[in-house]
RNA sequence: GGGCGAUUAGCUCAGCUGGCUAGAGCGUCACAUUGACAUUGUGAAGGUCACAGGUUCAAUUCCUGUAUCGCCCACCA
């Protein structure tokens, strides 16, 4: 008999990635059509959107491994008689591959206004589908079994299409609108955030106690205690507990705040807490959102002070202008203590709010934006989650989930980046003017005008579309710069990459049955894609969500390049394969636990994918070539090995289908190498030996091993894909077996 | 401040609706082995299942509380 090689190569995964390929049968359409062929019955397609990477970087180790969790539901349920459809894509990741390209762009001494807006989307286009290509090797070589054909970018313009349709609908229902509210504005991006793409971490700073004294009585002072002393410019409120004592006297009436020399009252409001500081706050409506939700009750006056760069500016004296907040910080501190009105300063830590990807201090202002209430979407959503129509595993994540939804705020949608969808909006006599009207209830054009000593050119009425609208009475139109929140469009992924509400596929395969992805991401993406896919198909996009665990550094801490403790995809799989990895990752990384990652695991579960080669080579080689013939004619009995693997392959295939898959690769393991291989194996060894060439114990023998093994190879194939198909692959070859592992039925 | 989760062998963790001597991988130790597999086999050591109560015929498993750790959310100056 031939002979093998004496340990499994995992250099030849890439070899059997391509007869995959090449048999189309990732198609879902071209699966069903095999299945009727092949008079199998045709049950109801398998769909998963697989999550798009960001276009900006190659894979990590998460994503890749993520993947087999898509890929091993997607191959069990194909060999299970489903069309599967694994739609993979690309994310265009707004901000992040903005900022990315930008800082290369830096490199060459280039800014993104040098280039102008469109070539800067065109380069950054090229630059993505580079990655995109990249990425795409990588999702193949971990084997995933997706419909490349069908791959999207976040950015193509029928997918886009379809996401502009959403955005008209939702403004026509008046879900969404423009709104002047206090915002998150990261400085280094230059652009607004919603909550959810903040985060916060605990900085050093000061806690500074400034006079204000009172206007009446400049010998009356109310102390207020600050960590950002810059915002006092802005100030247009002290405010105090209604019950503090301390403080009723002052309420109602005014203190001059120092440096902008300026009568501000003082104000009573419950929410100011009287153990803090000095039980005296002072107020800054536009830099602070809790001091914006103050100002709203109290009808205070916003003054801004900081711009969208993180400097000062506005109604400030001159020389704070243009500083930046620390540097204006401490010159007013300076000032104060030299005007004998800061009481004291004391070093503190405290929470502030950073930018998520690239980590700068947030900067709350005021500014115009686009919004979508969210409100309504997230109660339907709640129904369908308590309803039981969609499930989260773990269940904690579920739970959070709906903690999620229950205190969900609107959601700003509009970004300042080129990179992106742009809000397909045209604006009357322009942008300015809108929004002048939208603050300035009842006033009219003309007012407008008046205020700013401007002569405008339209009624101040939007247009919703791409194109530009015709001037009918001379006016001009200004299209909208801004574009939409990437999770704005990510957000309708389930249904926007099966063409839409309308699309052929859609019809076929939505909704999809499942949806896996990391936990970092169950609010900006799961959360959204429920909402959103209610608001448009009145279904939910998928019945369960997957919530991978996290895979860590070995010592268990977060992997990440400037430590320097990541490893590469690459690496792995160079070492000991994609199998090894992905069965690594279905027995350590559980839904929502973490895994640190252990070379010496890995290796111990090369060592299982090299055993089921091995102990396939052991019965191919015993095969002599003149008894194939009989082996392949020889009646299958129902022994009670045989009735043992099929009773593990129900187990197994329980596993799967609630989706555990740590216990089916244990399973697995356990049963092939302990039982096949250490008990059977070892017995049918002892009974076949001495025996002659083709004599009837033999071929009895080896035809039930070689059945065995089949039946093992088929319920071991979706947790590790090469190395069953190289071994069918061989078994094809002579004749034992036919066409490919993967589209067997179990 | 609110929410979620964890605490089981040296390490990393399983143990899903309570039930015999609590499991796996890796590690350790002993022995075997040129064996299909130096990526092998056989066997061993090693756990009062965080702690305290409760429910129960029976709890690692359910409930309550405590401690420690982790994650997420939140506008506290």
């Amino acid at each position: 008999m031939e002979q093998l090689p004496k340990s499994y190569n995992s250099n030849t995964e890439t070899e059997i990635y391509s007869l995959w390929f090449k048999s189309g049968l990732t198609d879902p359409d071209k699966m069903g059509e095999y299945l009727k062929e092949k008079e199998y019955e045709v049950k109801k397609p398998f769909t998963i959107t697989l999550p798009p990477p960001n276009a900006n970087a190659n894979l990590h180790l998460g994503h890749v491994c993520g993947y087999s969790f898509h890929d091993v539901m997607g191959r069990y349920m194909r060999m299970k008689g489903h069309p599967v459809l694994l739609l993979p894509g690309k994310d265009h990741a707004g901000i992040q591959t903005e900022s990315v390209f930008t800082k290369h762009l830096e490199m060459e001494g280039k800014t993104k206004e040098d280039l102008g807006r469109e070539k800067f989307y065109e380069e950054i286009y090229k630059f993505c589908m580079k990655n995109a290509e990249n990425a795409r090797e990588q999702e193949k070589r971990i084997g995933l079994s997706a419909d490349f054909s069908r791959e999207f970018f976040t950015l193509d313009p029928k997918l886009t299409k379809i996401v502009y349709e959403t955005f008209y609908s939702m403004f026509e229902e008046g879900l969404i609108y423009r709104d002047k509210r206090i915002i998150n504005q990261c400085p280094s991006c230059m652009t607004a955030l919603a909550d959810i793409d903040t985060e916060h971490e605990l900085k050093r700073g000061i806690f500074a106690y400034i006079k204000y004294p009172l206007v009446d009585n400049p010998d009356e002072y109310i102390t207020v205690a600050t960590t950002r002393p810059e915002t006092m410019l802005g100030d247009t409120a002290v405010a105090v507990h209604p019950k503090d004592k301390r403080y009723s006297k002052y309420v109602g009436k005014k203190v001059l705040l120092p440096i902008a020399d300026r009568e501000i009252p003082v104000i009573a409001d419950e929410e100011v807490d009287m153990e803090l500081g000095t039980g005296a706050v002072k107020v800054t409506p536009a830099h602070s959102p809790v001091d914006f939700e103050l100002g709203q009750r109290h009808n205070l006056e916003i003054i801004n002070v900081i711009n969208e760069k993180g400097l000062m500016e506005g109604d400030i004296p001159e020389r704070f202008k243009g500083m930046k907040t620390v540097e204006c910080s401490k010159a007013l501190v300076k000032e104060l203590d030299e005007q004998g009105l800061l009481e004291r300063i004391e070093n503190t830590e405290h929470e502030v709010t950073v930018c998520e990807r690239c980590r700068s201090n947030i900067e709350p202002i005021i500014s115009n934006q686009w919004y979508l209430n969210v409100k309504s979407l997230a109660e339907e959503a709640l129904k369908e989650l308590k309803k039981g129509n969609v499930k989260v595993y773990p269940e904690g994540q579920q739970k959070a989930l709906i903690h999620f939804y229950e205190n969900i705020q609107p959601w700003c949608i509009s970004r300042q980046l080129w990179w992106g969808q742009r809000i397909p909006v045209w604006y009357s006599g322009g942008k300015k003017l809108y929004d002048w009207l939208l603050e300035n209830k009842g006033r009219a054009v003309q007012d407008f005008e008046k205020e700013t000593e401007t002569k405008v050119n339209g009624t101040g009425e939007l247009h919703l579309g791409e194109d530009k609208p015709e001037s009918i009475n001379g006016e001009i139109w200004e299209k909208e710069e801004d574009v939409f929140d990437t999770w704005f469009s990510s957000g309708q992924w389930p249904f926007t990459t099966l063409g839409g509400p309308d699309g052929a596929d859609f019809k076929k395969y939505y909704p999809t049955q499942m949806m896996i992805h990391a936990r970092d991401i169950v609010f900006w993406w799961s959360a959204r894609m429920i909402m959103m896919g209610l608001y448009r198909t009145g279904q939910v996009p998928f019945r369960d969500i997957f919530v991978t665990g996290m895979i860590l550094a070995d010592d268990g801490s977060k992997m990440s390049k400037s430590k320097g403790n990541s490893v590469e995809p690459k690496e792995i799989f160079e070492r000991y394969g994609a199998d090894a990895l992905r069965l690594w990752y279905y027995s350590d990384a559980l839904p929502g636990s973490n895994a640190p990652l252990r070379e010496e695991k890995i290796k111990g579960n090369r060592n299982f994918v090299n055993k089921i080669w091995n102990a396939s080579r052991f019965i191919i080689m015993n095969i002599n070539e003149s008894e194939i013939p009989k082996i392949s004619k020889e009646e299958i009995k129902k022994t009670e090995k045989i009735v043992e693997t099929e009773k593990h392959i129900v187990k197994v295939s329980r596993y799967i289908e609630k989706y555990q898959f740590n216990l089916g690769a244990e399973s697995i393991r356990e049963f092939f190498w302990h039982q096949v291989c250490d008990i059977w194996i070892e017995e049918i060894k002892r009974e076949i030996q001495g025996q002659e060439i083709g004599s009837q114990i033999r071929v009895e023998r080896l035809a039930e091993l070689l059945y065995i093994l089949k039946l093992n190879l088929k319920i071991m194939h979706p947790f590790v894909p090469f190395v069953t198909e190289s071994v069918w692959q061989e078994l094809v070859s002579l004749n034992l077996a036919s066409s490919l592992l993967m589209e067997q039925q179990i």
